[in-house]
This record gives structure tokens, C-alpha cells and sequence, in this order.
DNA sequence: GCACTGAGGTTGAGAGCTCAACAACAGGTA
DNA sequence: TACCTGTTGTTGAGCTCTCAACCTCAGTGC
């Protein structure tokens, strides 16, 4: 790292669109959650993680590990979740530091109302404007970059 | 609307495969950034905008265009860049309720001084992981995402 | 049993973002 | 001049996120 290995005229250039779409990709998403669902997109995260598994509950350690959340983010975001009766904490009987957080009927409710117009969103400022190829690349690029990612801290890309 | 267009199966993957990698490479940048330099990556962002302008400057306006930012976020970030030293306000002479925005001596330094950690960043968790062609179609898709975005609200991507 | 190390979670403070409300001014029309 | 509408930018409240400190408990070694 003695020298820095400045990025060429076109890699500019892609890593400038790329934030923008980016930008504009969560921020839409964002608003529109909000907006229709009172919640920001890593809570909904979170009740879509819970809805799909088994029994509707998780571990916080698995709950983070699901949603890409840091430890301290997913327990603020409980304590919320919790406050509006959507999800409830359980303490887990056989390791007694750890704990579960489960999704409630109301919070099911709440993801199933939300899904279809977040769905709809997803569509409209991805999908939509991108060839059946050039999804297929997204794909592959998003492996890539989460492998790459992967290697720089193995089994563990979160929190301290 | 009367019907959401859920998404395939593969569908779905890519979606995910997406969040997961840009909430990574996000996430690196800020952990960064914050780290060496002291400061978010909005706040980089709005510096490097101000130092590759004409005097240095621009009006609080353009600088939210560029920097894809609402313009209260905007006015948030530049009061705090102000405390710091990095930036002055100036009012406008020819549009009284105009603003500009100029980066001081102090905040081109820090610039200069932030860029060549924040560039290796960017090549370490984007662009290594990726082919040549992978940058290629990764720039192709960002400007189709963007312009996408742009359909919907005819320009002007922002705010209220 | 006792100490030590690490894992699982929580908490509080500080910081940035969003949203809505607002103030000040520009540009046009009557 | 007076009014009306739209633009530019700021402000404050509420909310979420990060970071560091902390507590409790599990597993290991002695």
C-alpha cells in the first residue's frame, strides 16, 4: 500500500453509477416502505427473515447473521419490533445467554400487507429496466463481490 | 397494482444476491472512511464534488444534484463540514436566497488525505472481485438502474 | 471447585438521516 | 404596486445506526 492504485478513467466511471444506482435503488425502497408501511427496509428485513423460518423464530445470533445486521443494530431493532408487537423475545433454555426473537401474528400480518407493494417496488427500479441477460449478471456480480467479501474476514463479516 | 408481480425464484436470488453486496461494499466504505479519516462517506462524497468543481465551489443546489442528496441532508452534512473547517457558506449576490458551498484549504487536505485509503477500499471490495467483463456489464446495469430511476420522476430524483 | 477466555446480547451516548414546517426571495401577472 | 406561485435553503423533532463498554453465561484447563 506504499502507492496508491488510483482507479482508471472507466473504472471511475462505473463505480460513479454504480453508487447512484445504488443510491437510488435503497432510497426508493426506503421511502416507499416507510411510506405504506411505516418501517424502514432493514426492519422489514428482519419480519421476512422470522416469516420464512421454521417456526417463525430465530436466534438473534442467526437472526443477524440472516439479515447482515450487527448484533447491536438487530438488538435496537427488536426492542422496536417488539414495542409495536410485532415480534416477541424468548429466552433460550438450553444456552442461557442467548435468546430467540419470534414474529406474532399481527407481525405476520404486517409482512404480508407490506410484501406486495415492496415486491411491485423492487420490480419497478430494478428489474424493469434491465435485460433477462443482464439480470442474469447482476447475479453473478453480487456472488462475486459478496465472495470477494467474504475473503477479507472469514465466516464473519460483522459487528467489532 | 391489482396484483403483485411476485418475483421467480431466480428472481428472488439475484435480489438477494444484490442486497447482500451492495450492503457489504457500503458498509466497508463507511467502516473505512469513519475509521481513517473521521467523517461518513456522504460527507466524503460531498468534498470530492467540491474539489473537482471550477474555484472549488458550487451552489448548495448543484451540489445536491451531484451528490444525489436531499437538500436538508444536504444542509445538515455542509453545517457539520462548516464546524470542522473543511467548508464555508457563501450567500449568492445575484439570487439572494442562494448558497454557495467552497472547500477550504483544511478540506482539500483532508481530501487528499482520505483518497488513496478510500480508492484501495473501493478495489478491494468491488473491483478484484470481478472480471473485466463483469466491470464492463457492472456499468451497463448501473446506467440502465439510473435510468430506470430517472423515468420515474423526470428530473429530478429527489426530495419533498 | 476456581480462574480464564470467548461467545451471545444489551445498553447508552453521539451522530446522521428523514420528514414536515418554515422563512426568504424570484418571477410572473394583473 | 400588490399578489400569487414556485424555488432555495434552513431548522427541529423523531428515529435509526454505530461504537464502545458492559453483563451474563459456556467451555476449558488446572
Amino acid at each position: 500500500m506504499t502507492e496508491p492504485r488510483w482507479l482508471s478513467e472507466s473504472e471511475q466511471e462505473v463505480w460513479r453509477a454504480y453508487q447512484t444506482a445504488t443510491k437510488l435503488v435503497g432510497e426508493s425502497l426506503d421511502r416507499q416502505l416507510q411510506r405504506d408501511s411505516g418501517m424502514p427496509t432493514t426492519y422489514y428485513e428482519i419480519l421476512v427473515a422470522l416469516s420464512e423460518a421454521t417456526g417463525r423464530e430465530l436466534r438473534m445470533s442467526e437472526l443477524a447473521e440472516f439479515t447482515k445486521s450487527s448484533r447491536s443494530r438487530l438488538s435496537h431493532a427488536i426492542a422496536r419490533l417488539e414495542e409495536n408487537g410485532w415480534v416477541t423475545r424468548r429466552s433460550c433454555p438450553t444456552d442461557k445467554r442467548g435468546a430467540f426473537a419470534s414474529l406474532t401474528e399481527d407481525g405476520m400480518g404486517v409482512v404480508r400487507a407490506a410484501a406486495p407493494g415492496h415486491v411491485n417496488e423492487v420490480r419497478t427500479v430494478l428489474f424493469d429496466g434491465l435485460s433477462t441477460d443482464q439480470v442474469k449478471q447482476l447475479g453473478e456480480i453480487s456472488a462475486a463481490i459478496v465472495a470477494q467479501a467474504s475473503k477479507g474476514c472469514p465466516s464473519d463479516p460483522c459487528d467489532e
